[in-house]
DNA sequence: TTAAACTAGTTCAAAGTTAAACTAATTTGA
DNA sequence: TCAAATTAGTTTAACTTTGAACTAGTTTAA
């Protein structure tokens, strides 16, 4: 929401761009992810099987790195996508602590499907700036982010 | 999660961007909200009372818009603020559907105190940049939150 | 005037999320 | 060597979130 606050200039500043970052986000994400509705995925699901569509198998710790979620959390969104046969465990043979995830035949199939959709979509809501705009925006995007929490 | 796609340079240019995008406000806001877990409330309940405390009693329908949440969420969250006594409902007595959302003295207090340890995270979480980046970074991120769902 | 359309809010089911406590397997270092 | 520490994953409780179906009040237009 717009700041309704009486503080210093970089206190406003500060206050203004954090939210126009946040809804941003916000904004494109849902605009982009809004038709993962149409094939019952969750943003997280997409995520596991974009993760394993590009990287190959991968164990659960792995995937709930990248996709920045808890690993009770990837429990739970693996156990949901091996229920519809889109992945599967393996666990690992030299580690037996570890399970490696697999993309089934028809995860494979599913994202093979899905993942041009999302890179049009994604290119459509991107070029809503200039090339020069978007390196500039990554930029500033990968300072911010690259801060230890 | 970094792009391993052969595309074509503008579509690997808006992924790029796009990742950067989500999670720079991501590890921003969790970094900036941590901190909210002292008060045992959520971002949700802390949007609501930030706004009810920067713009005054609202119906539940503009708080969901404000803090872009559906109106069957808004309903639970206010539920919660209401047990612990932060905030109040009244009807609106013109429009019988309404409900205004009103603080309370101790919400009023409470927000009182947060808020400005609030405004020292954003602050020093967004002075990581310049101010003609924050800007800038204003600037971009208006422009593609503007875009229509 | 009044039926249809719309709007505000509630409820419910399904799923996601976290944090903490837990099991089991592996690594480490005294 | 072997007990302690660490690591991978699971489980549980408590909670948030969404979307869809629902109730109830208001507006509209034929």
């Amino acid at each position: 929401m717009s700041t309704h606050y009486q503080g210093s200039d970089t206190a406003k500043r500060a206050l203004d761009v954090y939210i126009k970052l946040d809804r941003a986000a916000g904004a494109v994400s849902s605009r982009i992810n809004h038709h993962l509705t149409d094939y019952s995925l969750t943003v997280s699901q997409f995520g596991v099987l974009e993760a394993l569509y590009h990287l190959g198998p991968l164990r659960q710790k792995d995937l709930a790195q990248k996709i920045l979620k808890s690993t009770g959390n990837i429990t739970l969104v693996i156990d949901n996508l091996v229920k519809r046969k889109l992945i599967t465990r393996k666990r690992d043979k030299r580690d037996r602590r570890a399970i490696h995830i697999h993309l089934t035949e028809a995860g494979k199939a599913l994202i093979d499907d899905i993942f041009p959709k999302h890179v049009a979509r994604v290119e459509s809501e991107m070029n809503i700036l200039s090339p020069e705009e978007q390196d500039e925006l990554q930029r500033l995007c990968r300072k911010l982010g690259l801060q230890q929490p």
